[in-house]
DNA sequence: TTGTATTTAATGTTGTTACATTAAATGTAA
DNA sequence: TTACATTTAATGTAACAACATTAAATACAA
């Protein structure tokens, strides 16, 4: 479905350009809905969910609430209480960093791997739904018009 | 510069889809903080600036809460507490719908067209100094293949 | 070393969002 | 009409985000 009618637009966008904008909301929105759908029953927010795997990117080492900060898809302020949150639920484990005493080291625990592992295979399975939609080489080309937008 | 750099990612995506939802999310915050910034020394959050712009786009003729809500990009469940605050700012009008008095008609006011005026100047401003990363066509292309991905 | 700036995480505050509930008006079927 | 379901907007709430500030540790230059 076009975007004009998902948003129900009656007048014309002033240029594909603006139109372009418009949809890659619209669109980034739909898929970020989608994705806290299937985490809810898991008792996780989508950034929560994104921590995780910055964690598991990188497990078994160590991961400081800077370095998580900058890695975030939205540069937020508040990586620090997302990890309290993901530490009272036991999914990480924070410790201060021995090299240098403000840092502090944040590491995914076993449980934490576990419940990703749950997670993923009802995300991957959304995944796989939608492929079809598009050819491997339109996903590129998607991309790659992306990056040349923000570039 | 690729989402990769961006982001900071070391391992490298599954696939090509996942990837592109990657992308997305990225793009689609980089656009809402780049106008939320032009938006902020007019005291409007990006919300409320859409609101305006639903309104306008009928203008004159009202708009009840419940379209409001249909059109915004995020379906998001608070219509009516946006319409307060641009109440307060006399940007627009609350007027109990006549013809049925459950429902809320909305109108956007001469202040408010003329605020919308004013900030449209900076946003095409920023829309055209972002325009020359795409040609047309590939603008075109993009919101094609945004609108088969949530086909 | 000392003083100053910078980095880092945490916190305080304010406003916003998500979700559920409420209350009023309307539609509908018996 | 009456009873019941549905629609519509508003509100209560808890969690979250944005932004500024704080406090501690470190870097660095004089």
């Amino acid at each position: 479905m076009s975007i004009e009618t998902d948003i129900k637009q009656t007048t014309p966008f002033k240029t594909p350009y603006h139109r372009v904008m418009v949809n890659l909301i619209y669109t980034s929105n739909w898929i970020a809905d989608n994705q806290t759908r299937i985490l809810k029953p898991f008792g996780l927010t989508l950034q929560q969910y994104n921590v995780l795997r910055i964690l598991r990117g990188q497990h078994p080492n160590p991961v400081k609430v800077s370095d998580i900060t900058e890695r975030m898809l939205d540069k937020m302020s508040n990586a620090s209480r997302l990890v309290d949150k993901l530490v009272l639920k036991r999914l990480v484990l924070r410790t201060e960093c021995p090299s240098d005493r403000r840092a502090v080291d944040v590491v995914i625990t076993e449980q934490g791997l576990a419940l990703l592992k749950r997670i993923d295979a009802h995300l991957t399975e959304w995944d796989e739904s939608q492929r079809c939609k598009l050819t491997e080489d339109e996903a590129v080309l998607l991309s790659d018009l992306l990056d040349r937008m923000r570039s």
